[in-house]
DNA sequence: AGGTATTCACATGAAACTATTCTCTGAGTTAGG
DNA sequence: TAACTCAGAGAATAGTTTCATGTGAATACCTGT
């Protein structure tokens, strides 16, 4: 097709003197940093009472914080500490900080890689492998060391790394002060999952826990605040109909007061209304913008699904053109049969059982276990994904499996 | 008719196996002294 | 000689199989009327 020059021109022409909806989209981002943060106060100031003693060099209480995700434990944490660090600067205090996300693959989640990642927070480097657990402990411990200086370590997402590698590495932490002779460190840990400390190693409980803080979800009209705030930056003046902020709000409210979804559902209604050449944001386009949420988030699903896993989806959404209710049974011939076309091994029934609770896990498939008396129990499964997107995915699975 | 024993088609658990990834060690290499 | 690199041994881990045991209720099989 040839490519219509002119038309494409005109298009850029009317984007460029189209008012945009957004005059600072980044202010709807997660790492944005904003200047002021609503209904937190309580929490930041009992954050800085309890950091305050770093301005006279004096080692301030480990400190455990909890609460939902979107709660602004993250950022609050960041900002105070930020002030902290300004403040050091008049008093002269030598305060540095590290923060380390464990959630992160790949990055943080063995004793060996949090530690070097720390270092390198620090700013020395250490090599990704080779070296011995202890050594890199060494280089760690000198690095600090080396300076008369109060380090603030923050330890996000910590519940991950204990589920996966148990509290060892918290321990050793907690304990490195007493080798540390000219500086001091000072723990921050970050949890979502309030029972995680519960079934930690004692000594580390009590040693974390010196402070606890805890952040609740956020209710509607606290999110309403913050995206009232938030939307003052990102939006153009008058580009947001008067119930829309309200509305994100009631939404991302329902789903424990998640402020991180109330600003993703704004900024998607926003791009949405954008795309359909509108000037204001209105209500039908927060529904077509959580829509496209919900889809995003299934594609990125499948797409990160193991190719087995896939294979069994794939399985279930073809059977079920057929069939509304499937059984174990028949979804395991169905995906020996894909099996044998693409050539992959077949695993067994068994291991099927489990990767089809895992799906159902996710939310990609319904499965309830019931008994058809003399006929066995089995699983009763049916795919809860709505046909048009289901067609999207199944060409898509097709390509990739090579069916 | 009413009761209970079977039986089906998997579920669920535990342990063993396996392939891959990590950690660690020591030999080899490099570069500076 | 200290610092670095890298291959390979051994440990840890995730994914899977094997073996064993469990499960709820429709149905088959009694049993006494």
């Amino acid at each position: 097709m040839e490519i219509m020059t002119d038309d494409l021109d005109n298009l850029f022409e009317e984007y460029i003197a189209k008012k945009s909806i957004f005059s600072n989209k980044e202010a709807l981002l997660l790492r944005y940093f904003p200047e002021n943060i609503p209904h937190r106060s309580d929490q930041i100031k009992k954050l800085g009472m309890i950091l305050a003693p770093a301005l006279k060099n004096n080692k301030p209480s480990n400190l455990f914080i909890y609460g939902k995700t979107g709660t602004g434990k993250t950022l609050c944490t960041q900002f105070t500490i930020q002030k902290l660090l300004e403040k050091s600067k008049l008093t002269g205090a030598k305060i540095r900080y590290a923060y380390l996300n464990c959630k992160l693959k790949k990055i943080a989640d063995t004793e060996y890689r949090v530690i070097a990642s720390l270092a390198k927070e620090l700013g020395e480097q250490v090599p990704i492998t080779g070296l011995p657990t202890d050594e890199v402990y060494n280089i760690f411990i000198n690095k600090i060391d080396s300076e008369d200086q109060i380090i603030f370590l923050v330890l996000d997402e910590i519940d991950r790394l204990v589920k996966k590698n148990g509290d060892e590495i918290l321990y050793s932490l907690t304990r490195i002060n007493s080798e540390l002779k000219n500086s001091k460190i000072c723990l921050i840990g970050i949890s979502n999952d309030v029972r995680f400390i519960e079934d930690v190693d004692p000594r580390v409980k009590s040693s974390l826990g010196e402070e606890e803080l805890i952040f609740p979800p956020y209710n509607a009209l606290e999110l309403k605040d913050i995206l009232r705030e938030r939307s003052e930056v990102a939006f153009s003046e008058d580009s947001l109909d008067a119930a829309v902020l309200a509305k994100c709000a009631a939404y991302a409210a329902k789903e424990h007061g998640d402020a991180r979804r109330a600003l993703d559902l704004l900024r998607v209604a926003g791009e949405v209304a954008e795309r359909s050449n509108e000037e204001i944001v209105k209500m039908d386009h927060i529904k077509k913008a959580e829509e496209k949420i919900e889809i995003n988030r299934i594609f990125e699903l499948v797409k990160t699904l193991p190719s087995q896993s896939k294979l069994i989806l794939y399985s279930i959404f073809k059977l079920s053109e057929t069939i509304k209710k499937l059984e174990t049974g028949e979804i395991y011939e169905e995906y020996k049969n894909l099996c044998n076309i693409n050539n992959s091994a077949i695993l067994t029934q068994r291991r099927i059982s489990d990767l089809i609770s895992e799906l159902d896990m996710l939310g990609l498939i319904n499965a309830r276990l019931i008994s058809k008396g003399r006929h066995g129990r089995t699983r009763e499964i049916y795919s809860t994904i709505p046909s048009d997107l289901k067609e999207i995915l199944m060409k898509d699975l097709k390509s990739e499996l090579m069916l």
